[in-house]
DNA sequence: AGCAGGGCTTGATAAAAATCAAGAGGACCG
DNA sequence: CGGTCCTCTTGATTTTTATCAAGCCCTGCT
């Protein structure tokens, strides 16, 4: 199964500025495919075979050693991943399983890799979806080194929530567990940093929350640009 | 005072491709500077004026969040730091000071830029170098995520002990408090973690490390390709 | 309806890490 | 030489986080 004519895709900024011919030929080379829930797509060690874009569902990208487990990153639509692993032509450093049915775009590395050398617009956009992806991962790295679990929750509920509208209202795009592994906790401290983050407005039933006063939560959490990841790459 | 003659500059993975006339032109707009120890170089948050490279000395790169501190990472000859925030032309995410009598290669960001759209070889060496400094990140956080601190500790040790000849010696490249804020520890775990290895057969006298049952730390930290980090870069 | 299982919460306890405090040993300096 | 500062270590204590256990509630299934 193949597919030229994904406007969502075309419209990435990876391939935006990318000629015609080389978005065509890069599209004939790769493969649409719908997976169920929770199939598992890559395993970490593996050689990298493909870029991956979900163009609808959603992948969870995580990681394990000696019995842990643990959350690196949720991917939504419409968003590649894996990028930096095809560039380098080496194994993966995380394994990817979808959590929704999913369609994805699988387009072989050697494609890629053959696009960005005859494609100057391309390779601009892989610097830039490197160099995004890299402060990506320097923010991520500071707010577990820098901040405690229960501000990281805050921080991150107050994240959602100008990417929600700024309503005060926030409804949670994942399951608490998953949320949980996200932030590096345990599902247990995340009911209990819930319960902390009460006395600042913060107001939990099911899966949407409420902020009453997000003055309050600011000055608990403290929020940076340095250190929130800005949800919208580019 | 500016450098054209710097063979060791030259032969960095950034430089090595690129076409002689655009290196020159690179070098002639770069400045060569001695630093004290001890100097406060760039502050988080400023906006990205020099692409740094650490001819001699060491420099560490740290961030400060709400009355904590962190060190992120250690750079030595001949390393360039800070590249993600020059090609996004942002603001840096990382702080950065002298910790011994340093010099250092200053390229204004521009000339970077300007480099990097006239010379197609450079372009991919700062791919390369993006997606390795990504990668690197990747894995220290997910050694953050992963392993505790004496595990940490131990898989650090053994990264070292190869670098230095795999003797089973190894002298620690700066001093405890610095590695303990590495490792994302207080220095009083870090003497207990030593303390902690000990059973594992290893040794400490001062900055030399002596480890006697290499098979044994392995047991206890499981080192992993996938997470142990091969070449400290940024 | 009745039951099983999963997601989530809460409490009790254990383990890990941070903080506070004190002191040993070295380097540097007047 | 004595004093001071700094690094590092060790012990005691507190805080934070994880683990273990139990129970609630909702969903899905028979």
């Amino acid at each position: 199964m193949r597919a030229n004519d994904l406007p969502e895709v075309r419209a990435l900024p990876l391939f935006r500025s990318m000629e015609p011919e080389n978005f065509s030929e890069l599209m004939n080379a790769a493969y649409l495919q719908r997976f169920p829930r929770q199939v598992d797509l890559i395993f970490e060690g593996e050689p990298a075979d493909f870029l991956y874009i979900v163009v609808e569902g959603c992948v969870e990208l995580f990681s394990r050693h000696a019995a842990r487990e643990t959350t690196l990153a949720m991917v939504r639509p419409v968003r590649s991943f894996i990028l930096a692993a095809v560039i380098r032509d080496a194994v993966y450093l995380m394994s990817a399983r979808t959590t929704e049915v999913s369609r994805l775009l699988m387009i072989p590395s050697e494609n890629i890799r053959a696009a960005f050398e005859k494609d100057a617009a391309f390779a601009r956009a892989i610097v830039t979806e490197l160099a995004v992806g890299f402060r990506t991962m320097v923010k991520e790295y500071k707010a577990l080194k820098l901040r405690s679990g229960t501000e990281r929750l805050a921080a991150r509920l107050l994240i959602q929530n100008d990417a929600q509208g700024a309503t005060g209202r926030v409804v949670l795009p994942y399951d608490k567990k998953t949320l949980a592994s996200l932030l590096g906790m345990t599902p247990e401290n995340l009911s209990r940093s819930f319960a902390a983050l009460k006395k600042y407005g913060v107001g939990v039933d099911g899966n949407t929350i409420d902020i009453t006063d997000i003055e309050a939560v600011k000055r608990f959490c403290r929020p940076s640009v340095l250190i929130d990841v800005d949800e919208d790459i580019f």
